[in-house]
DNA sequence: GTCTATACACAGATAGAC
DNA sequence: GTCTATCTGTGTATAGAC
């Protein structure tokens, strides 16, 4: 591959974007994610100062993974809840007009949280190598540092109703759809072999997946989410890569 | 690879192995796995008559595998089973003494299950590159036969007491182990590179899974679970056989 | 804004008729 | 072997005091 100057130094860019500077540098926290939700949902929360509202936001959802990690969502009572929230059943209420409005505020809000970012992580690169890498690595870090909702956005899809369901699968196919996107430019750059790109996305997001899926698999092999992200991208490029090159 | 005869004749019978004759020549299907319930159950179970059991427990299966797949286990309710099934709520606890026991019976005896046919795959075959076709393959198969059983106990192993859950932890570890042995005895061989063996085996692994979690997905887009199986074993062996015999 | 007390629906499980 | 009727605990949700 005849790689021109201004290419390796972006080569050299993404080779430094590790899981560390990476976090610095989006600086979205739990926090982020609750005022989110408050913006969104204003008019259905019955408090209105906002820093309550935040601030126990972030007890509740906590809690939710806490729970929902061991028991499932549906194996969650609003008793269980209360108890590990801290807050009672009074304020639960309060905030969310029913167990379900819960759920479906989570997948929600996290969704098109998740898709906001991973939408921005390539913007302006041309090279379709590097918007894999970059595509790539954004997810796994993301899904790093918000695990516990990955996993239960995951687990908890099929409790949803038709229409919230329907709108999960729109969000599950379009990270799909970005990197397959990628390897039909790279193929047509000629970067990339020419694949079955459909499938290929299909097997990408599935190791994507599995990142947050078995992370305590991971977390006792001391796999760190950068060890992780080379592997992968090392897999998926041997594949990829033109032979001459490899 | 310098690949003698009895190699290459081995190689054509693994070429024939497709999903039709493997379910000919496996010949297995709901009714052996309910009668190995029968069998490892016969003393806690209050009804004698064999093919009765047999009968009703493919029903009780049957249906628990539909109503979780909608709602999880724990949003399934005993009445929800009766009226699924088509047997009464003292029938359902004839043949489990509680909702708990009928869990921890479908995740017991479904990884034994898998785990002996699994280990049979393979027997007999020196050749690591052919093993791990092999083991695939059937893994894959299998998947395929009894998907509802693989979602459903993949989905619900959270759901298990401590003492059921590190049985299923065990069991999800075989597999993997399975395929790292295979790996590292390819290498050995001279066969396959040398990789990370330990983290390919856990990639694999989740292609493996990828097929029966998002089924509906694959099924809309027509995939075969031998397009799948061809397309992850190409994918697998462009990371692992040697440049020069590609 | 947050609490406690309570309504009432539904869960898992069993006894005893058939 | 299978059913219906019923026990008792727990579930979601709310009303109204503080």
């Amino acid at each position: 591959m005849e790689l021109d100057k201004e290419l390796e130094s972006e080569l050299d860019q993404d080779q430094q974007l590790d899981f560390f500077s990476f976090k610095k540098q989006l600086e979205i926290d739990k926090e982020d994610f609750c005022k989110e939700v408050y913006k969104e949902r204003k008019e259905s929360i019955q408090i209105k100062k906002e820093k309550t509202v935040v601030k126990n936001l972030e007890k509740i959802f906590d809690a939710t993974f806490r729970i929902c990690t061991r028991k499932g969502f549906r194996g969650m009572s609003m008793r269980d809840l209360s108890q590990e929230s801290g807050l009672s059943m009074g304020a639960l209420y309060s905030y969310f007009r029913s167990k379900e409005e819960l759920l479906n505020t989570l997948q929600r809000v996290g969704n098109s949280f998740i898709q906001r970012i991973l939408e921005e992580s390539a913007l302006g690169k041309e090279n379709a190598f590097i918007r894999l890498r970059l595509t790539i690595k954004t997810h796994l870090y993301l899904s790093e540092i918000v695990q516990p909702w990955f996993y239960f956005s995951y687990m908890e899809a099929k409790s949803l109703c038709k229409k919230e369901r329907d709108f999960y699968k729109q969000a599950e196919l379009y990270t799909e759809n970005l990197i397959l996107n990628i390897l039909e430019e790279g193929a047509e750059q000629g970067l990339f072999q020419q694949r079955e790109h459909k499938m290929a996305a299909s097997v990408i997001k599935a190791m994507l997946q599995d990142w947050y899926l078995k992370r305590w698999k991971y977390a006792k092999r001391n796999v760190t989410v950068d060890h992780y992200a080379d592997f992968i991208l090392g897999f998926i490029e041997s594949f990829y890569l033109l032979k001459e090159n490899n």
